[in-house]
DNA sequence: TTAATTTGAGCGAACGATCGTTCACCGCAT
DNA sequence: ATGCGGTGAACGATCGTTCGCTCAAATTAA
């Protein structure tokens, strides 16, 4: 093919070499630990060169945070291809949770909540993709509710939403502890999501 | 009483009053964007005395952490006292989302945690806090299952962590989107942890 | 095809601001 | 007299961003 990239495509190329570099930067020394010329050195870039790729450092934490909703995307489609909601589910929970459990996600997910907290920008696709997934989910509660119909049951999309929460939160305290969530944390976090449908 | 206050008296008083208004700049402008001059400002005090009664900014938010930690202490005690588990375990849901909804506390417990990450001084007496709630939370968790004895429930120290799991992330989600948590919610919060058990 | 021109990636010094912290000094309570 | 709460100027470092510049690729004109 051509040895020789196009002016656009190298452009393009080291962009993504840029955000990437700036998330492993974001990840061991926090958002605002990180100075411009931390990543710059570290991409092998020139200080102002940055700028002209990015607005600015606030750009940079947004595309990751879009980087990061978009791996979402990919475990919605799992949950939908599976055809059994059950096992779609507990595939799900399996999946989400060894995602969160990494620490490099876990960091980032903090450096990125953070900073939306201040900051509406960097929110933007991250929501979208979430309320997409929580649709996704609700969808595969209600299927694996038919036949066991209880008046009392929680409204699926809370009972989606919990099941979230569910995962995250066992993923964050093994992330803060250093250590992956062991098997019985993993069952007893399936147990949990079974015994709230 | 006295009507002038001895020298170690409003040293305790102005070191206190400086953590608050510590806690007030975090919490408007997040930990890296306040300065200590954003503090002594606002607190009426000038720049370098905040360093005689603080070692630095790490120490400020610090302490805070542990002024955070001390809520979960009387949330545990009124645990505790609530004869009847099952009423103890209602009214904890509700006090404790009640606490993590207030858009201070929440935003607070992102900047600790964001920082905690990086900074383990900071985890503290907070850990060690969230530590025996979970405990007295499992010792009631267990109390309410009397009578309903399932072998396949979910063991007690999980169940407390997830009911946390649970309050957390349905106040982070209200609080995220500017409201209190709904009437609807609590109640499919209070469902969750009746099936959670 | 070649020549002229425009475009934008890439560079690093420089800018002004602000950062956390220290320091020498002051004055009152002990 | 001693010590400590209190002060704010000053320090050195670092911050995000801008600027003028170079040069090669892309585009247009000839």
């Amino acid at each position: 093919m051509n040895e020789k990239l196009s002016r656009a495509e190298t452009a393009d190329a080291r962009r993504k070499h840029i955000v990437e570099t700036a998330a492993i930067c974001f990840i061991e020394q926090g958002f605002h630990q990180t100075g411009i010329r931390d990543i710059a050195k570290r991409a092998g870039v020139s200080l102002g060169n940055i700028y002209n790729h990015f607005d600015g450092k606030t750009e940079l934490i947004a595309e990751i945070a879009t980087l990061e909703a978009d791996e979402l995307a990919e475990l919605q489609e799992q949950l939908n291809q599976t055809e059994d909601p059950l096992a779609a589910l507990e595939a799900f929970v399996t999946n989400y949770l060894a995602l969160c459990s990494q620490p490099a996600y876990a960091a980032l997910t903090i450096e990125i909540i953070a900073e939306a907290v201040r900051n509406p920008k960097i929110v933007g696709g991250f929501l979208e993709n979430r309320e997409s997934l929580i649709a996704t989910l609700a969808g595969r509660v209600v299927a694996s509710r038919s036949g066991t119909t209880a008046e009392t049951a929680i409204p699926e999309r809370d009972c989606a939403e919990f099941t979230l929460d569910l995962i995250e939160g066992l993923a964050m305290r093994a992330v803060f502890a250093g250590r992956k969530p062991s098997k019985k944390e993993l069952a007893s976090l399936k147990q949990a999501v079974k015994q709230l449908l």
